[in-house]
DNA sequence: AAACTATATTCGTATAGACGAATATAGTTT
DNA sequence: AAACTATATTCGTCTATACGAATATAGTTT
């Protein structure tokens, strides 16, 4: 039961639900990405993904200077759960919507993140499965 | 986006989460039956069933003396999935799966909610529901 | 190794939440 | 209407959290 309200916590916040929602969005961000997408302060994006992390939703891993966090990879079918939910509930948000608008504007534009894994102006595959 | 922030802040408590899982459970409980099983204050039991009703996650009706609580009827298909995914939650969970069995025997002893509802000793038909 | 870049952490401050004890409120019974 | 019962609210205290500015850290480039 603690583990629940440990994982409700961090989502309690908007911030932390909009940068979890550009995480589903486009696989892997670095923080000066979602910074900039959202207009958030480096401090406040980076203090919310350490948050994020330590309640197990999201992964990260170094690359070079550049952190890239991603949404956790599912531990068990209890954490799937929660994920898929969260995913699914994200999806039918409006403002969720605008945001990965513009974080897919950015994407095409060359972004930090998409920089090491596909090549600046194009989509990465896991944004085309997210258009469905 | 705001309003699913809420909804976790609601979700962020160990003792809210619990006092939620009995009323999945049992349909409909007064404050004191709830103070009793969880062996909380009435002070906290208020507090909380307040903070899940301003949250829209509990409904309140007055019975006499006696305030029933329930879950929230669901409002549209996001109220619903919310539910939904909380009642599947916490149907998996051990601690939820004992509160439920101490609240089973009170019932059986027959308690202040299932009074106004089922005669005392007897299982409310909702119970039997909740079994499967 | 020194300058640089991206990210993490610390510090100070302000707000929100959890709790029990005490008190207030609302409805009932006598 | 007065005593009673179930619940809600207030009060004071303690802890958690959000935030920006400043600083520290880790890895890179020159």
């Amino acid at each position: 039961m603690k583990s629940f309200s440990a994982v409700f916590k961090a989502l309690s916040d908007d911030s932390r639900l909009r940068i979890i929602n550009l995480l589903f969005y486009s696989g892997e961000l670095c923080v000066c990405d979602i910074e900039e997408v959202m207009g958030f302060t480096q401090t406040k994006v980076s203090r919310h993904l350490a948050y994020l992390r330590k309640a197990g939703l999201v992964d990260d891993r170094r690359r070079g200077l550049w952190m890239l966090y991603s949404i956790a990879k599912p531990r068990d079918e209890e954490h799937r759960k929660i994920l898929d939910f969260l995913s699914s509930l994200l999806s039918s948000n409006e403002v969720a919507r605008r945001d990965a608008e513009r974080l897919a504007s950015r994407i095409r534009k060359g972004c930090c993140a998409t920089y090491s894994v596909v090549k600046p102006g194009s989509i990465p595959a896991i944004l085309e499965l997210n258009r469905n």
